[in-house]
DNA sequence: CAGGTCTCCTGCTAGC
DNA sequence: TGCTAGCAGGAGACCT
Protein backbone atom coordinates (compact mmCIF):
# COMPACT_ATOMS: atom_id res chain seq x y z
CA UNK A 1 0.00 0.00 0.00
CA UNK A 2 1.99 2.89 -1.15
CA UNK A 3 1.82 5.50 1.58
CA UNK A 4 4.03 9.09 1.05
CA UNK A 5 7.71 7.59 0.84
CA UNK A 6 6.25 5.26 -1.88
CA UNK A 7 4.58 7.61 -4.17
CA UNK A 8 8.06 9.41 -2.89
CA UNK A 9 9.89 6.57 -4.54
CA UNK A 10 7.79 5.87 -7.47
CA UNK A 11 7.71 9.82 -8.52
CA UNK A 12 11.75 10.13 -8.73
CA UNK A 13 12.11 6.92 -10.80
CA UNK A 14 8.86 7.86 -13.24
CA UNK A 15 10.75 11.49 -13.32
CA UNK A 16 13.84 9.94 -14.30
CA UNK A 17 12.49 8.13 -17.34
CA UNK A 18 9.76 10.46 -18.04
CA UNK A 19 10.51 14.20 -17.68
CA UNK A 20 10.49 15.69 -21.43
CA UNK A 21 8.45 13.28 -22.88
CA UNK A 22 5.38 13.43 -24.70
CA UNK A 23 1.96 11.78 -24.58
CA UNK A 24 0.78 10.25 -28.09
CA UNK A 25 -1.94 8.55 -27.34
CA UNK A 26 -3.72 8.25 -24.62
CA UNK A 27 -5.64 4.68 -24.01
CA UNK A 28 -8.10 4.12 -21.06
CA UNK A 29 -9.47 0.40 -20.39
CA UNK A 30 -11.53 0.86 -17.48
CA UNK A 31 -13.26 4.27 -17.70
CA UNK A 32 -13.75 4.26 -13.42
CA UNK A 33 -10.31 5.91 -13.16
CA UNK A 34 -10.93 8.77 -14.65
CA UNK A 35 -14.85 8.62 -12.77
CA UNK A 36 -16.70 10.78 -13.38
CA UNK A 37 -14.58 12.61 -16.25
CA UNK A 38 -15.38 12.63 -19.80
CA UNK A 39 -12.67 10.02 -20.58
CA UNK A 40 -13.24 10.56 -24.79
CA UNK A 41 -12.56 14.52 -23.78
CA UNK A 42 -9.70 13.79 -21.74
CA UNK A 43 -8.45 11.86 -24.29
CA UNK A 44 -8.24 14.46 -26.90
CA UNK A 45 -6.84 17.15 -24.19
CA UNK A 46 -3.85 15.25 -23.42
CA UNK A 47 -2.99 14.58 -26.79
CA UNK A 48 0.31 15.90 -27.55
CA UNK A 49 1.04 17.03 -23.96
CA UNK A 50 4.72 16.78 -22.42
CA UNK A 51 5.29 16.05 -19.10
CA UNK A 52 7.17 18.55 -17.73
CA UNK A 53 7.84 17.55 -14.46
CA UNK A 54 6.15 15.60 -11.84
CA UNK A 55 5.51 16.60 -8.38
CA UNK A 56 4.38 14.85 -5.36
CA UNK A 57 1.36 15.82 -2.72
CA UNK A 58 0.72 13.68 -0.16
CA UNK A 59 -0.52 10.43 -1.41
CA UNK A 60 -0.83 12.01 -4.92
CA UNK A 61 1.33 12.09 -7.87
CA UNK A 62 1.29 15.43 -9.99
CA UNK A 63 2.25 15.32 -13.82
CA UNK A 64 3.19 18.86 -14.70
CA UNK A 65 1.85 18.99 -18.51
CA UNK A 66 2.23 21.71 -20.91
CA UNK A 67 -1.72 22.94 -19.91
CA UNK A 68 -2.76 20.80 -17.35
CA UNK A 69 -1.99 18.62 -14.41
CA UNK A 70 -2.90 15.02 -14.56
CA UNK A 71 -3.12 13.67 -10.76
CA UNK A 72 -2.40 10.00 -10.05
CA UNK A 73 -3.75 8.16 -6.60
CA UNK A 74 -2.03 4.90 -6.57
CA UNK A 75 -4.58 3.79 -3.39
CA UNK A 76 -3.81 0.06 -2.36
CA UNK A 77 -2.03 -1.59 -5.42
CA UNK A 78 -1.51 1.12 -8.31
CA UNK A 79 1.89 1.00 -10.00
CA UNK A 80 3.13 1.86 -13.61
CA UNK A 81 5.60 0.07 -15.64
CA UNK A 82 7.05 0.34 -19.04
CA UNK A 83 6.32 -1.33 -21.76
CA UNK A 84 6.82 -0.53 -25.99
CA UNK A 85 4.17 0.50 -28.12
CA UNK A 86 1.95 -2.06 -29.52
CA UNK A 87 3.13 -4.81 -26.79
CA UNK A 88 0.36 -6.57 -25.87
CA UNK A 89 -2.44 -5.49 -22.81
CA UNK A 90 -2.08 -7.48 -20.15
CA UNK A 91 -4.29 -8.39 -16.96
CA UNK A 92 -4.68 -5.53 -14.58
CA UNK A 93 -3.16 -2.82 -17.38
CA UNK A 94 -6.12 -0.08 -16.69
CA UNK A 95 -4.45 3.25 -18.78
CA UNK A 96 -1.57 3.53 -21.40
CA UNK A 97 0.09 6.69 -21.84
CA UNK A 98 1.90 5.88 -25.50
CA UNK A 99 5.06 8.33 -25.40
CA UNK A 100 6.87 10.05 -28.04
CA UNK A 101 10.27 7.55 -27.61
CA UNK A 102 8.04 4.20 -28.20
CA UNK A 103 7.81 3.57 -24.35
CA UNK A 104 4.31 3.00 -23.34
CA UNK A 105 3.74 4.14 -19.88
CA UNK A 106 0.94 1.75 -18.46
CA UNK A 107 -0.73 2.24 -15.20
CA UNK A 108 -1.80 -1.60 -13.17
CA UNK A 109 -4.14 -1.65 -10.60
CA UNK A 110 -5.11 -5.08 -9.43
CA UNK A 111 -8.00 -3.82 -7.34
CA UNK A 112 -9.25 -1.12 -9.59
CA UNK A 113 -9.30 1.34 -6.46
CA UNK A 114 -6.76 3.96 -7.95
CA UNK A 115 -8.14 6.96 -9.62
CA UNK A 116 -6.70 9.83 -11.84
CA UNK A 117 -8.09 13.54 -12.73
CA UNK A 118 -7.08 15.87 -15.64
CA UNK A 119 -7.38 19.15 -14.58
CA UNK A 120 -6.22 22.79 -16.13
CA UNK A 121 -4.20 24.37 -14.10
CA UNK A 122 -5.83 26.70 -12.75
CA UNK A 123 -8.25 24.30 -11.19
CA UNK A 124 -6.21 22.49 -8.69
CA UNK A 125 -7.54 24.58 -5.98
CA UNK A 126 -10.75 22.80 -6.52
CA UNK A 127 -9.72 19.36 -6.55
CA UNK A 128 -8.97 16.46 -4.57
CA UNK A 129 -5.42 17.90 -3.88
CA UNK A 130 -6.32 21.33 -2.39
CA UNK A 131 -8.43 19.20 0.51
CA UNK A 132 -5.04 18.20 1.90
CA UNK A 133 -3.37 19.09 5.10
CA UNK A 134 -0.11 20.25 5.46
CA UNK A 135 3.03 18.13 4.32
CA UNK A 136 5.00 16.47 7.12
CA UNK A 137 8.14 18.82 6.66
CA UNK A 138 5.98 22.33 6.29
CA UNK A 139 7.15 24.40 9.29
CA UNK A 140 3.63 25.12 9.76
CA UNK A 141 3.40 21.68 11.10
CA UNK A 142 3.79 22.61 15.33
CA UNK A 143 2.04 21.86 18.53
CA UNK A 144 -0.65 24.52 18.18
CA UNK A 145 -1.67 23.50 14.89
CA UNK A 146 -2.26 20.36 15.66
CA UNK A 147 -3.93 21.28 19.06
CA UNK A 148 -6.05 22.59 16.80
CA UNK A 149 -6.95 19.95 14.59
CA UNK A 150 -7.36 17.64 17.38
CA UNK A 151 -8.82 19.21 19.97
CA UNK A 152 -12.18 18.63 18.68
CA UNK A 153 -12.04 14.81 17.51
CA UNK A 154 -12.94 12.19 20.08
CA UNK A 155 -11.58 9.52 17.57
CA UNK A 156 -8.68 7.11 18.80
CA UNK A 157 -5.30 8.90 17.54
CA UNK A 158 -4.54 6.06 15.04
CA UNK A 159 -7.50 7.07 12.85
CA UNK A 160 -6.95 10.59 12.96
CA UNK A 161 -3.37 10.33 11.89
CA UNK A 162 -4.55 8.45 8.84
CA UNK A 163 -7.35 12.01 8.23
CA UNK A 164 -5.08 13.16 5.21
CA UNK A 165 -6.91 16.60 5.96
CA UNK A 166 -4.81 16.78 8.79
CA UNK A 167 -0.95 16.04 7.94
CA UNK A 168 -0.93 14.41 4.16
CA UNK A 169 1.05 11.34 3.02
CA UNK A 170 0.38 8.96 6.26
CA UNK A 171 -1.27 5.88 5.89
CA UNK A 172 -1.96 2.39 7.68
CA UNK A 173 1.83 1.16 7.96
CA UNK A 174 3.65 4.26 9.08
CA UNK A 175 0.60 5.40 11.46
CA UNK A 176 1.70 2.21 13.46
CA UNK A 177 5.15 2.94 13.61
CA UNK A 178 4.58 6.59 14.23
CA UNK A 179 2.92 6.06 17.62
CA UNK A 180 5.08 3.53 18.80
CA UNK A 181 8.06 5.43 18.22
CA UNK A 182 6.02 8.25 20.08
CA UNK A 183 5.34 5.66 22.71
CA UNK A 184 1.15 6.70 22.08
CA UNK A 185 -1.41 4.09 22.59
CA UNK A 186 -3.14 4.02 19.46
CA UNK A 187 -6.93 4.32 21.47
CA UNK A 188 -5.86 7.46 23.02
CA UNK A 189 -8.23 10.08 21.71
CA UNK A 190 -6.95 12.45 19.81
CA UNK A 191 -8.29 14.99 21.87
CA UNK A 192 -6.43 13.83 25.00
CA UNK A 193 -2.85 13.92 23.64
CA UNK A 194 -0.65 16.79 25.45
CA UNK A 195 1.96 19.16 24.05
CA UNK A 196 4.28 16.78 24.21
CA UNK A 197 3.05 13.92 22.57
CA UNK A 198 2.03 16.27 20.15
CA UNK A 199 5.34 17.19 19.05
CA UNK A 200 6.72 13.74 19.57
CA UNK A 201 3.97 12.55 16.95
CA UNK A 202 5.11 15.46 14.82
CA UNK A 203 9.06 14.39 15.46
CA UNK A 204 8.28 10.73 14.54
CA UNK A 205 6.22 11.70 11.22
CA UNK A 206 9.11 13.34 10.09
CA UNK A 207 11.70 10.57 11.13
CA UNK A 208 9.73 7.63 10.22
CA UNK A 209 8.97 8.98 6.69
CA UNK A 210 12.32 10.13 6.21
CA UNK A 211 13.92 6.98 6.95
CA UNK A 212 11.63 4.69 4.77
CA UNK A 213 11.85 7.07 1.70
CA UNK A 214 15.64 7.42 2.62
CA UNK A 215 15.21 3.07 1.84
CA UNK A 216 13.22 3.53 -1.16
CA UNK A 217 9.84 2.69 0.58
CA UNK A 218 8.38 -0.41 2.09
CA UNK A 219 7.55 -3.57 0.17
CA UNK A 220 5.29 -5.63 1.44
CA UNK A 221 2.78 -7.79 -0.61
CA UNK A 222 2.47 -6.00 -3.70
CA UNK A 223 4.27 -2.62 -3.32
CA UNK A 224 7.35 -1.55 -5.48
CA UNK A 225 8.11 1.32 -7.08
CA UNK A 226 9.48 -0.08 -10.49
CA UNK A 227 9.46 -3.90 -11.48
CA UNK A 228 12.00 -5.42 -9.28
CA UNK A 229 12.40 -2.66 -7.42
CA UNK A 230 11.95 -3.40 -3.77
CA UNK A 231 12.11 -1.10 -0.99
CA UNK A 232 13.88 -2.45 1.87
CA UNK A 233 11.71 -0.33 5.22
CA UNK A 234 10.19 -3.53 5.62
CA UNK A 235 13.37 -4.16 7.92
CA UNK A 236 12.53 -1.24 9.75
CA UNK A 237 9.13 -1.93 11.01
CA UNK A 238 8.56 -1.82 14.73
CA UNK A 239 4.60 -2.92 15.41
CA UNK A 240 3.50 -3.25 11.82
CA UNK A 241 2.57 -6.81 10.71
CA UNK A 242 4.31 -8.02 13.74
CA UNK A 243 1.73 -9.30 15.61
CA UNK A 244 2.41 -12.23 18.41
CA UNK A 245 6.12 -11.57 17.70
CA UNK A 246 8.58 -10.00 20.47
CA UNK A 247 8.88 -5.81 21.25
CA UNK A 248 12.33 -5.18 19.45
CA UNK A 249 12.53 -2.84 22.76
CA UNK A 250 10.94 -4.61 25.91
CA UNK A 251 9.92 -8.15 24.31
CA UNK A 252 5.96 -7.62 25.14
CA UNK A 253 4.25 -9.49 22.37
CA UNK A 254 2.88 -7.17 19.79
CA UNK A 255 -1.24 -7.14 19.49
CA UNK A 256 -3.32 -6.52 16.80
CA UNK A 257 -6.38 -5.12 16.97
CA UNK A 258 -9.12 -3.42 14.55
CA UNK A 259 -9.02 0.23 15.04
CA UNK A 260 -11.51 2.52 13.16
CA UNK A 261 -11.33 -0.61 10.48
CA UNK A 262 -8.15 -0.60 10.01
CA UNK A 263 -5.36 -3.79 11.40
CA UNK A 264 -3.16 -2.01 14.48
CA UNK A 265 -0.35 -2.86 15.60
CA UNK A 266 1.16 -1.99 18.59
CA UNK A 267 2.86 -2.96 22.16
CA UNK A 268 1.10 -2.79 25.05
CA UNK A 269 3.68 -2.57 27.54
CA UNK A 270 5.82 0.78 25.63
CA UNK A 271 2.69 1.83 24.10
CA UNK A 272 0.42 1.55 27.38
CA UNK A 273 -0.78 5.28 28.05
C1' DC B 1 -20.11 19.23 12.09
C1' DA B 2 -18.57 14.69 13.97
C1' DG B 3 -18.52 10.12 13.41
C1' DG B 4 -20.25 5.58 11.86
C1' DT B 5 -21.02 2.52 7.96
C1' DC B 6 -20.98 1.20 3.27
C1' DT B 7 -18.77 0.81 -1.17
C1' DC B 8 -15.40 -0.14 -4.54
C1' DC B 9 -12.38 -4.67 -6.17
C1' DT B 10 -9.78 -8.98 -6.56
C1' DG B 11 -6.12 -12.04 -4.88
C1' DC B 12 -4.98 -14.61 -1.18
C1' DT B 13 -5.72 -17.74 2.68
C1' DA B 14 -7.92 -20.35 6.31
C1' DG B 15 -11.03 -23.89 6.94
C1' DC B 16 -13.63 -27.76 5.62
C1' DT C 1 -7.33 -31.43 -3.99
C1' DG C 2 -10.92 -28.19 -4.61
C1' DC C 3 -14.19 -25.09 -3.14
C1' DT C 4 -15.84 -21.00 -0.69
C1' DA C 5 -16.31 -17.44 2.80
C1' DG C 6 -13.88 -13.97 4.70
C1' DC C 7 -10.32 -10.65 4.81
C1' DA C 8 -7.29 -6.65 3.35
C1' DG C 9 -7.84 -1.41 2.95
C1' DG C 10 -7.76 4.63 1.12
C1' DA C 11 -10.98 7.63 0.68
C1' DG C 12 -15.35 9.37 -0.81
C1' DA C 13 -20.53 8.83 -0.46
C1' DC C 14 -24.15 8.59 2.40
C1' DC C 15 -26.67 8.48 6.70
C1' DT C 16 -27.61 9.66 11.56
Amino acid sequence: MPELPEVETVRKALLLKLKGRQIKKLTVLHNNVFQDQDVELIKKLIKGQTIKDILRRGKWLEFVLDDYYLLSHLRMEGKYVYRNVGDSIEKHQLVLFDLDNNISLRYRDVRKFGKMYLLKKEDLNNSPISKLGLEPWDDNLNVSYLEDKYKTKSLPIKTVLLDQSIITGIGNIYADEILFLSKINPYKRSKDLNSKELNSIITNTKKVLEKAIEDGGTTIRSYTSEEGVEGKNQNNLYVHQREGEKCLICNTVILKDKIGGRGSYYCPNCQHN
